[in-house]
RNA sequence: GGCCCCUUCGUCUAGCGGUCCAGGACGUCGCCCUCUCACGGCGAAAACACGGGUUCGAGUCCCGUAGGGGUCACCA
């Protein structure tokens, strides 16, 4: 799928790291991105790292940083080792800045903000590309104005090309005359992200950078810092970002969360966000579910596509479903207890837990996510008497109570209360009145929900049990 | 605006020059199952952005056009 011609090959084996910044949720796109990293690494029997890039003291914060642990822990994208945390090795940026100034490859530049903004404000006059136009990069150090704060840049080259050879885009090139002497360190000394980034991947040992998309051009930028420093140079993969409904990168605007709401507001599971996330931007022949194992079995890098992929909570809604089938009762019933607690504004008992594990079997088919789940569930919990909904409310009247009362008196006769067993009679009851089973079920339904839909009849009715269940139709009569 | 990238059903994708009047999944519609709603089963509508090449042959290769996206900080 993916151009790979003359594929670099990084020797030994494979190191990938997740490197988000935590300023927000555990977005969306990022968790794909860990999740790739994650996979590639595991797929390859290499080591998967974690980098916390909290350099922006003022954006970082650390719920975000727990957030982000969270979210990965529950998507079970383990990391290797300890977490690093970029803020503490801004020493070690330095050191490698200062070297760099040392071999030539980097000079202080003395050019102050105001300035900057002036040639900005100047390219932007006469449509040229913003670009620092190196106005200290050859200038003597004897001209330095006394006791000025200055910034370090790279002396990147001018002339060439500089080309990489991504492991999703292709071959890209980009002509050097496009890049810039950014700055490495800034006058107050602490280090840029583009300097700190290429000196941590290196010093982690990182093989193969898979990222977002969107750093596909610092990518250019890093490796004029990596040959400056004469360190092997990682592979890259640049992964297309995801896209909101109208094709736009995701973002706020477009409502996207974070894992956690996904988890805690939408009610998915962490196996369905998984798949979904594996398969947006991924695809394996015709493969649609696949489970943690064939994932790790199967990822590589040419099966990313190159284009962006726009989210698409139904499909995620529609896999969630189909986990929710799969997953134990005693899970489910786990799951839809504290929701249910909510709602209830009580705390459930022992025996309503059992209960609710029982009518899973029933309760899941139904739902798409965990919130519906409980909401199929609420019924079983609800005290009598029911207040019966708008459309159980019709079901309850003509000749309902009528029939109803037949049931009750059929039923209350029964030695035995199992699905079989109350299915016969209430048929019986149809069929001495004459009427279709529907016509009886569909009032027993809401006598016995207080809605018009819900499992299969003669399973409520085990699940709750005689006594309750004659309660509830005697309610009706 | 400069640079870079992308373009198969509404959406996610399969397709790596002939086996494609383009396959799967979600969604949509219809039918079946049926005590309701789901689940499940069966079926239908639905796409190679456009224009030039290359080739015996192009969704697949090349070049343009159009559209979309990303990026251009002493943010990360």
């Amino acid at each position: 799928m993916s151009a790979t011609e003359e594929a670099p090959q990084a020797a030994g084996p494979v190191v990938t790291r997740f490197a988000p910044s935590p300023t927000g949720f555990l977005h969306i796109g990022n968790a794909r991105t860990g999740l790739f990293n994650w996979l590639y690494a595991r797929h390859h029997g290499g080591r998967f790292l974690l980098r916390i890039e909290d350099t922006d003291k003022v954006r970082s914060t650390q719920p975000a940083i727990e957030a982000i642990l969270d979210g990965m822990a529950w998507l079970g994208t383990d990391w290797d080792g300890e977490a690093v945390y970029q803020s503490q090795r801004a020493a070690r940026h330095v050191e490698v800045a200062e070297q760099l100034l040392a071999s030539g490859h980097a000079y202080r530049c003395y050019a102050t903000q105001e300035e900057l903004e002036a040639m900005r404000a100047e390219q932007r006059a006469n449509k040229l590309p913003f670009r620092y136009d190196g106005r200290w990069r050859d200038r003597d150090p004897s001209e330095a104005p006394a006791g000025a704060p200055c910034s370090i840049r790279i002396r990147a080259p001018k002339e060439g090309e500089t080309i990489i050879q991504d492991q999703v885009q292709g071959r890209v090139a980009v002509r050097n005359s496009e890049l810039d002497d950014m700055i490495l360190l800034r006058s107050d000394g602490t280090p840029t992200y583009m300097l700190a980034v290429v000196v941590d991947d290196h010093d982690m040992g990182v093989t193969h950078v898979i990222r977002g998309d969107d750093h596909l051009n610092n990518a250019f930028r890093q490796l004029t810092i990596i040959r400056a420093m004469g360190w092997p140079e990682p592979v890259y993969a640049h992964v297309p970002l995801i896209h909101g409904q109208d094709g736009a990168k995701l973002s706020k605007r477009h409502g996207a969360l974070g894992v956690s709401e996904y988890r805690d507001e939408l009610g998915i599971l962490p196996e369905a966000l998984f798949n979904y996330l594996l398969r947006l931007g991924w695809g394996h022949g015709d493969a649609e579910i696949i489970s943690k194992e064939e994932a790790v079995a199967w990822f590589d890098l040419t099966g990313v596509g190159k284009s962006p992929s726009r989210f698409d909570l139904t499909k995620l809604e529609s896999l969630n479903g189909h986990y929710l089938r799969e997953a134990s009762n005693g899970r489910l019933a786990g799951l839809a207890a504290p929701r249910l607690e909510k709602t209830l504004g009580r705390a459930l008992s022992t025996e309503e837990l059992e209960l609710l594990s029982k009518a899973m079997e029933g309760l899941k088919p139904r739902a798409k996510n965990l919130n519906e789940l409980a909401e199929g569930a609420a019924f079983l919990l609800e005290q009598r008497p029911l207040a019966p909904d708008e459309k159980a409310a019709a079901l309850l009247s003509g000749e309902a109570p009528a029939l109803l009362a037949r049931v009750h008196g059929t039923l209350s006769a029964l030695d035995e209360w199992t699905a079989e067993t109350t299915e016969a009679a209430v048929r019986a009851v149809a069929e001495t009145a004459g009427v279709k089973l529907g016509q009886v079920a569909q009032p027993l339904r809401a006598a016995l929900t207080g809605r018009a839909t819900s499992p299969g009849i003669f399973d409520v009715l085990v699940w709750l049990g005689r006594e309750e269940s004659l309660g509830r139709i005697a309610d009706r009569l």
